[in-house]
DNA sequence: TTGAAAGCGGTACCAA
DNA sequence: TTGGTACCGCTTTCAA
């Protein structure tokens, strides 16, 4: 069965090509029966406008780029593309995803080809940093770039980006305000991915250790270990050597703190009877496991990053091009009350 | 600054436009020292080949559809469109996204509007069930159909699903082994969202239970809960209320048991001391937290799939078109042999 | 409110 | 190996 063209549609409804293409783009310049002829026919004939056509002689591309520095399937990555969808689908852009730009190799390939040239409308940045050069090459696109949780916005268009440091900052000093004195904070580092959230992240974990009342004579320390399969059985193993048990341990993540807490119950720790923990991100399972987190909401923010990546496609100013979000102190079950041992 | 376009880069290497496009698309019929010219030009003019032009010339979209139930958050979508992207994105194709093709509204919205209908050269079916009408509908896109997950293939031209019914009758089996005998099935329905995989699941369980050799004298029982917000608090409630707490528990998917072990434990029951469980899918943390499971794979169906897709949109027989998988029991800490108590 | 026609940026046939 | 050219399916200006 041929598909039938425009013309197939406009000699059923007795119309020129004209009328059917308004029929469908501008429906207001078309009477209501015409248009109701024309997609009648439209619809008999298993019709539809072809975006391709459509697209070439309108000068855009109807399409976005999506660069991460993980696959889809992490939690951030997930959720900000579920974002950016929810707005960019209904106003009638696809997305084209460019996954794992994060070895040097594959960042070397992207920026030297620059596959979206002339292919896309916008190009979002999500969750990794890009160097100086790279960004001078994405320039060359010629299509508005848009970060998000980038370490910074130089050479961007707009951002949204969380407050990393504020975040952990805030729950690190939640823990000593519980009373607790010996506080670790646990994290993975991985050579290969530069992500720049981990080290804003424990920036914000030493500051407020070191702005804890001098009195109070707190005991912290960071504890790093190589991100990567076993990573977590390298932090507990890392926990469970240390000389004393802290009394409340901070992790970078919810990824972290998770499988944490149910390791740790082998080894006879508790929370939050003997110990207070708490992640961040508030990720999947971690309403489920009742942890105390920080939120952070990246389907918000990739419907954040849309709107603006709309504006700057149909040349509206924005109001507010670089925007920071704070991470929300979540109370739930793995922290409470120091009780001296 | 302008865009320019393929005559002023076949301008800048004196050469034509028909020798520019073959640069690009066909580099094998160009001369070397020409090709080098062009590639050249284009680079510093910062041109590349529009997809648009060259789709509409092609008489294809380079873009196919994948139609989901929930949103693309979830662990098995995330996955399968990892899975499917790592094929078509190397293949010049994009996705289009229909998430959330679930509720009743938004299906018929999208099975009556058909926006596909001309403007994708295949459609993905994850994880849920569409009716004949539905299946009808969509062959009036007039490009293949493959289901990924979907509980019949039916008016599919490709396919490839996990054998859920198997799979959990093996972790059922498993279980008795281990000599478990008083073994419950925890599982969460909904009404809005159809999903078959669910069913197949509890028929497993209950095959394996009714297979078991009678003098083994078993005591299973099917535990479901409302889908939704609590359905983990109310899975705990409900087996709290057992008037004898169950050997083994048998979930039908990870998201259930992971928080149920953590939560298990305020209430004094540990696993694997106290009694075994069994999860489903081998999905995120499930490794980590040491969950024995049945794993599935969905990133491998999603690219298996998308093979399918491009053979299929290539016209070139499919070797097998509909494909089923069975999942894996991987043993890791949560099983253990029974202890009589 | 509707129709005719030019052109968006390529590809591929045909000829050289 | 390269160039000329018709045409892919639509949108939009201009005229009726």
């Amino acid at each position: 069965m041929a598909q039938s063209d425009i013309h197939d549609v406009a000699k059923a409804a007795g119309v020129s090509i004209s009328t059917v293409s308004r029929a469908f783009t501008r429906p207001e310049l078309v009477s209501d029966k015409t248009r109701r002829k024309v997609l009648q026919a439209a619809d008999q004939l298993d019709y539809n406008i072809s975006r391709s056509a459509g697209a070439l002689k309108m000068g855009q591309t109807y399409r976005v780029a999506l660069l991460m520095n993980e696959g889809i399937t992490s939690w951030f990555n997930a959720a900000t593309l579920a974002g950016i969808e929810s707005v960019m689908h209904p106003a009638g852009y696809d997305i084209s995803l460019f996954q794992h730009i994060d070895t040097a190799e594959t960042r070397r390939a992207f920026f030297t080809e620059l596959p979206i040239r002339r292919n896309v409308d916008a190009v979002f940045v999500a969750s990794f940093a890009i160097d100086p050069y790279e960004v001078e090459q994405l320039g060359r696109a010629n299509v508005p770039i848009i970060g998000i949780n980038t370490p910074s916005f130089e050479g961007f268009d707009a951002s949204i980006s969380i407050d990393d440091e504020e975040g952990m900052f805030r729950a690190t000093q939640h823990l000593i305000s519980l009373g607790h004195r010996h506080i670790v904070y646990v994290c993975s580092a991985s050579e290969t991915s530069m992500n720049a959230s981990i080290d804003a992240r424990g920036r914000g974990f030493v500051r407020a250790c070191k702005a804890s009342a001098p009195q109070r004579d707190l005991d912290w320390q960071v504890l790093t270990v190589q991100r990567g399969p076993g990573f977590i059985d390298a932090a507990l193993a890392a926990l469970i050597a240390l000389d004393r048990f802290p009394d409340a341990i901070c992790c970078q993540m919810d990824m972290l703190a998770i499988p944490l807490i149910m390791r740790l119950q082998r080894y006879g720790h508790y929370t939050p009877k003997d110990y207070s923990i708490i992640g961040f991100d508030d990720s999947t399972y971690a309403n489920d496991v009742n942890l105390t987190t920080i939120r952070q909401d990246p389907e918000a923010m990739g419907q954040a990053a849309a709107r603006k990546a709309l504006d700057l496609i149909a040349g509206r100013p924005l109001d507010l091009a670089h925007e920071t979000v704070t991470g929300q102190l979540i109370l739930r079950g793995t922290d409470a009350v120091h009780q001296p041992r």
